[in-house]
DNA sequence: ATCTAAATGCAACAAAGTTGCAATAACTAA
DNA sequence: TTAGTTATTGCAACTTTGTTGCATTTAGAT
């Protein structure tokens, strides 16, 4: 089920049982973003419309549902809402300099998850490949 | 090169500049174990040899030299030796029951990696796939 | 043996995450 | 619509994790 306004989250949370509150949805509202973002980024966002104790607990439980998944970016984690599954978590990290290069090839990628997926009959519901190293600008510095 | 024992450890840290020291091989010495250790247990293990802040200087420097690597197992980091490069870091792992299944087809990804690191001219040192998801049980007990 | 820079330990701090609890707000059912 | 019940919230206090500054020590070079 895709969960990407404040209506499907409010189906979600009455079918499994928990309260609509105001601080759900100002917590919903700030995932609401193109990038995954960091828990101090959401804490920050919402700062004045949501304790930080209850931005953690929340964010808990939208994880238990399903709503946000956690990747991790050069050893930190970030959050996400997970209708965005399967996009932007494959990249190349440089553990020199810290940048991030995303790969594009999802068909080649999707297509090894399905196969394994299979084989266990596993059910995927997110992924992520991550390679740690050293980027073209920074293994070549390293020659010298 | 292999880092799997004190004497490498010494070659690695000289060759490089650094010194040779106590704490660094007490250090290196916790971080021999067949499997990836929290920060926490290192620290714990080492605690009246080798002060705190001195185990995060050091784990930081060996991380540096490509000794260790730092995989992500449960939304909770962990090292290990590197010498262990491209071993058991592509798992499923079932959000419900907390199940890690290891995924054995090495040949397929390092074909993968090569691929897209070629691309990009960058340098891999180390990776890591993780697919979350539910495992075959959890995926049959949520339909009913 | 002496010198010097690097490395360590300690104390203090900052950031991230957790727990207990009293006050509040959401649903339930009269 | 109101009153009752329980989940949820905010706040304060706390724990855990990671960082910084600095005086002291130690490895390695000469
Ligand atoms: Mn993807
Ligand atoms: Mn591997
Ligand atoms: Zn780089
Ligand atoms: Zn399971």
């Amino acid at each position: 089920m895709k969960v990407d306004n404040i209506q499907s989250l409010k189906n979600i949370l009455s079918e499994n049982g928990y309260k609509i509150t105001k601080a759900r949805e100002d917590t919903f509202s700030v995932l609401l973003s193109p990038e995954p973002q960091s828990m101090a980024a959401l804490i920050d966002k919402a700062h004045d419309k949501v304790d930080r104790v209850t931005m953690y607990r929340n964010i808990d439980l939208f994880e238990k549902l399903g709503i946000v998944n956690r990747i991790y970016v050069g050893w930190k984690y970030k959050l996400e809402l997970s209708d965005s599954f399967m996009e932007h978590h494959h990249h190349l990290s440089c553990l020199s300099c810290g940048k991030v290069i995303d790969i594009e090839d999802e068909q080649h990628i999707n297509e090894f998850i399905k196969s394994v997926t299979d084989k266990f009959n596993f059910t995927p519901r997110h992924h992520q490949f991550e390679i740690d190293g050293f980027c073209n600008v920074c293994s070549e510095s390293k020659k010298s």
